[in-house]
DNA sequence: AAACCTATCTATAAATA
DNA sequence: TTATTTATAGATAGGTT
């Protein structure tokens, strides 16, 4: 696509090889982005450049596709670079069980459907090794919860050593407030709320755990995260 | 690149939409080859079909390259604007006149954040006490879960058992069968088969716990694709 | 579906500013 | 060095088999 044909080896040349870089790169995102309007598919792609910067592109959040990826069997084959010809490259096709013809189930049935059976509704229908399967998860969840739970346990107790630090350096040196109390209420108030409001503010966001049976309306979002700009392509300066 | 120019817009026409999806993926694969190649570059990509199938090419282990990005900050961002194009519902679009508008969550997608949460994803939002809720949600499905298959377990136990004095009885009262061997196969498989028949049944209709998140769009089933009867026989998950 | 064709359209190597 | 230009190699849309 040149003034000349060249063949596929690393270029050499450092300069050179920046500008191949960079306009190949370019290219490379933006016939992933066709490909993602044209076929309705969703296309992460991630480059490091040889000098370790990064470079992306996704249609959607990039997060979405590699927690997709990651819920998807990983397994794949470990090229052997050999220097010379050809690079023989993990390029994987990896089919799974697959929907067909009649899994036109509607989404949100399956949806309602999965959750149903994670909180051990209607489990009637699966194998013994989807009951595994989805155990695990399940099992995988309750760390990750208990996780998050630990994590926010320590941060507000962060939170409520400072104030009682503050607090008690107030206390014992008390300074020109009028009154004590009043440092110490709106004090206690001020970062109190910060963290209230924290929680507030996914209040409603907070799933509806009741859903035993009472799924099917709308409801409130839990506000999603900047859904604004679905496509996105870093662009970093030059190396 | 092609006898005609074409516009960037999801291709309508189903089968012409696959074939374009096929070349354009595999052009996509040759140019992240080409350019890790030569620009000594570490390239994955990842797709999602429309119909969920993962594709990805990486010239290293891919593994690898996500643990590398996970480990950057995802910062950067040069959004790009995206082509117009508006989700072609012929019906429910627009009509509701704006309220809150991302206050509204859609019903799927309250089902998908939760099925998320269930499995220990975004859990940012949440209150220590909806944490707990959550928690204790996923105790009890684990619990539903493991009963469920020890339940399955002995039911198929019964059936083995039944399995096995069959064939005593028959192996103690040799009848007149020419080879003994063969009933012995036969029998064991067309039990086994049973067995296999129920959760195979329920295979499709199982959850899908790759349940990832790339439910991004309103689909009205619209007429369903006769073509794809028969081929249910094709492509069959070997598993 | 998959493979082949080929007229055209795109991407880009190399030259130039 | 980066941007622009231009001649060509390469990708591919639409057919055909």
């Amino acid at each position: 696509m040149g003034r000349g044909k060249i063949v596929i080896k690393k270029i050499e040349n450092l300069s050179s090889r920046q500008v191949t870089f960079c306009k190949r790169r370019n290219g490379l995102f933006k016939k992933a982005q066709e490909l993602s309007v044209l076929c309705d598919a969703q296309v992460g792609v991630i480059i490091f450049s040889s000098t370790g910067r990064l470079y992306e592109f996704a249609n959607t959040k990039m997060e979405d596709i590699l927690t997709k990826y990651n819920n998807k069997g990983t397994e794949s084959s470990a090229p052997e670079p050999s220097e010379d010809l050809e690079e023989t490259d993990t390029d994987t096709e990896k089919s799974q069980p697959e929907q067909d013809a009649n899994e036109v189930m509607d989404e949100t049935e399956m949806l309602r459907l999965t959750l149903m059976r994670m909180m051990g509704k209607d489990l009637d229908g699966l194998s013994f090794k989807d009951l595994q399967q989805m155990e695990d998860k399940l099992a995988e969840g309750i760390l990750a919860i208990k996780s998050k739970k630990e994590q926010k346990a320590l941060t507000e107790n962060e939170i409520l050593r400072k104030e009682l630090n503050e607090m008690r350096q107030n206390y014992l040196t008390p300074i020109l407030t009028s009154n004590p109390l009043d440092w110490r209420s709106s004090s206690l108030k001020s970062t109190t709320k910060s963290v209230d409001q924290e929680n507030e503010h996914f209040a409603d966001t907070s799933l509806q755990l009741r859903l035993s049976s009472d799924f099917g309306r709308k409801r409130k979002a839990p506000k999603i995260e900047s859904s604004t700009s679905p496509e996105s392509a870093s662009q970093v300066a030059s190396e």
